[in-house]
DNA sequence: GTCTATAGAGTGATAGAC
DNA sequence: GTCTATCACTCTATAGAC
């Protein structure tokens, strides 16, 4: 068994606690409960304290999307990375069920703390998407709106089937976007 | 001057305070420094505390939207509250700049403790959107899933344009999900 | 006197920083 | 673990309308 950490080993642990209670409802009492580290472990790890912390995870969520979805997208087959994005979305959110982090940071008060990060990551993903759907055929303003469309719809996806607590939306909705995007 | 309140004079200032902070970034002693009201006053009229000032808070928005919106698009002429709707939508959300109070609350932990209130809210807005649609022609099973779209990509629309700090993301992917139910 | 609205000191618990 | 600040909340006290 693991006697001692890194950086790394915290980071994901971290991203589904910030994901379950927002930047404010993640309290260090929280986060000692669930990494079961004390509180001079993770200042040792992160002295920037839960700012930093959450800084980590959103650079880690960016990093999970920037080499399993953004580069595909830019770089591969152009429906194959398609195909492949949809895939990610409907696992990585867990059919809805996980909200995205970088989206509820977003409505949050905390988002103007973490602007660049935030504004980055939809940034990217409409871009990627839309040189993606640019090669597949489309003239590159109806690629950067339908990129667009799609990363907005997944978002509200995301917020109406957890408000309704119904995966099934999650899923219709994916599909529907998945469809106008196929097309 | 008045001099002295009651809690309907106190919901609104309530509401905007749970937009801008969330449920658990809403402390008590930022409603006391908002309203200028103490403890006192504060727990005078809601007994039950920030959960029911909470409470109030989302039936107060839920009233607004029945009267507003959802009357209208079961009882109105199909195609003139659907365009109030989204008039209404544009104005209250400010272009996206507003948070949906509902919709926050659907991604915090807190969703749990006002489920009913949050799946009520969505549930009535895409029935009562579904009643105007299939009025205005289309099958129940087709107005449905139209309903759901729009209502969902409201959500990914606030999402989006406070992530990119772009009002002008709001207000364009509104504008298309108007044109795709108005067709 | 009674009722309603007010203020704010004071409670134990817990926050985040170190 | 220790620190101070702040948390949600309780309680006592009081002002003014009737």
């Amino acid at each position: 068994m693991k006697t001692t950490y890194e950086r790394a080993d915290i980071v994901p642990m971290l991203a589904e606690l910030f994901r379950e209670f927002g930047y404010e409802g993640t309290s260090l009492g929280r986060i000692t409960a669930r990494t079961r580290l004390g509180k001079g472990s993770l200042y040792h790890f992160f002295p920037g304290g839960k700012e930093e912390m959450a800084a980590a995870v959103l650079a880690h969520v960016d990093d999970w999307f920037e080499t399993q979805v953004y580069a595909p997208l830019r770089e591969d087959d152009a429906s194959a990375a398609i195909t492949a994005m949809w895939t990610n979305v409907e696992t990585y959110f867990r059919s809805g069920r996980r909200v995205c982090l970088v989206g509820a940071f977003a409505l949050e008060t905390t988002r103007d703390r973490f602007k660049p990060a935030i504004s980055g990551y939809f940034e990217r993903w409409i871009a990627a998407l839309a040189s993606a759907l640019t090669r597949a055929g489309r003239s590159p303003d109806v690629a950067r709106a339908d990129a667009e469309e799609a990363v907005s719809g997944i978002q509200g996806a995301i917020v109406l089937s957890r408000a309704l607590d119904d995966a099934a939306v999650f899923t219709r909705t994916v599909a529907r976007l998945k469809e106008r995007l196929g097309e």
